[in-house]
DNA sequence: TGACAATGTCACCGATCGGTGATATAAACA
DNA sequence: TGTTTATATCACCGATCGGTGACATTGTCA
């Protein structure tokens, strides 16, 4: 007997026939995957097989994994908002001297990206290729940190350029966080205890005070 | 006549017998590929295709692709020297001020990076596995960096903390460089222009000016 | 010359990949 | 009740992957 034959004789039990809720199931599969795999084994059969569901409804549902990818990436708080930033008062922060400002959000953002390990993810991954998830937070990044900026460090043409700053430090971060999944020294700091971190961000608060100090204006 | 039959019957025209060579062609594939198609696409298949080989050799001559780009690793320049960072010559870097010296050694720092395509593709790697690869430029890196901080910079209990600032400035330029491979602007700077990366050089320069200026010792 | 090792080519294996057509089942509706 | 439609499952396709055994060719050495 063939395995059609078999088929056509044998009682299929099935899922509960639910559209939505079969969605959500392999939306939830991205994420589950991402966090456990990584990007490298997202494909439309591991997808399907972490949600408990055929992988063709990837396709009728969404019209593909891309599609999938991008719909996930929509749904997550993958990037911190501008009031996270702020250390969730922006009032209050922007009474803040710049220094404490610049300090704070060093602070808020290392705070941010270190417990989001799918951002790290998505991160790591825009290295390599770009697609649906890393585009998206390519987009959210640059506006949010731009709108950051320009409310708080309005660029001037005198005094440190702000933006620049905040680039090497926002990428330097950016990238021991995610190097510290892999390794834990970089350049003598330890990436993956809070004493390492601690020192990190006492070497950006050092920066940034010199930065007003003396003679800067 | 099955195609082994046919094997038996024909002439195969093979390649000079040479096995040194074809050790060199394989390990000139493999930074064929990693400069045109990145990691991704390193496989047995692709790496003997591009060397024109047959991937048995790989196995035969390496024991695996792993020993094949550990070899690789090993006959490369992936990562600056000491001589490098200090601009060629040790001697005259070392009679430099601290100002000075952390200044050269950025700048020299982004150069050396900037032109190296594979170590920036290696780098972009690293962030998503550890292979023969990843694991020697880590090595070569953090022992390259330790003894140059060691150098010239030996830690003290007073002043700032220059080794750590020294990890966030470097993973911040690795960070960047990696990505204006893919985008251009982070966080309102262009990584793709020279224009842009003197504004990050500039940057790092006022960042390292205020650390020894005014109140700091 | 003949035996043997070194070098290189090829066919094939099982696993996995992305993708699709056919079919079974349940729910909705006439 | 019977028909239709949406939902879910399965078998299968061709391509590619890493890996291996069989065989052809060349060079070496006794």
């Amino acid at each position: 007997m063939t395995k059609s034959e078999k088929n056509k004789l044998t009682v299929r039990d099935t899922k509960p026939r639910d559209r939505e809720a079969t969605r959500a199931r392999l939306i939830g599969a991205v994420g589950t995957l991402l966090a456990r795999e990584g990007f490298k084994g997202l494909g439309v059969n591991a997808v399907a097989r972490e949600a408990g569901v055929d992988k063709v409804l990837i396709y009728r549902y969404f019209g593909g994994l891309s599609e999938l990818i991008a719909d996930f990436g929509r749904e997550g708080n993958f990037w911190p908002s501008i009031k996270e930033l702020a250390g969730g008062d922006i009032e209050a922060y922007s009474r803040l001297a710049v220094t404490e400002q610049l300090s704070l959000l060093s602070r808020n953002f290392i705070r941010a990206i270190r417990k989001r390990p799918i951002t790290q993810e998505i991160m790591a991954w825009e290295m390599i290729e770009r697609n649906e998830l890393t585009v998206e937070l390519e987009s959210v990044r640059e506006n949010t940190m731009m709108n950051f900026f320009d409310m708080f460090f309005p660029s001037t043409n005198t005094g440190p350029d702000v933006a620049a700053i905040g680039a090497i430090i926002g990428a330097g971060v950016s990238y021991l966080v995610c190097r510290g999944r892999q390794i834990s020294v970089y350049n003598g700091v330890d990436l993956q205890s809070e004493a390492g971190w601690q020192r990190l961000e006492r070497a950006i608060d050092t920066m940034i005070k010199g930065l007003f100090d003396g003679t800067a204006a």
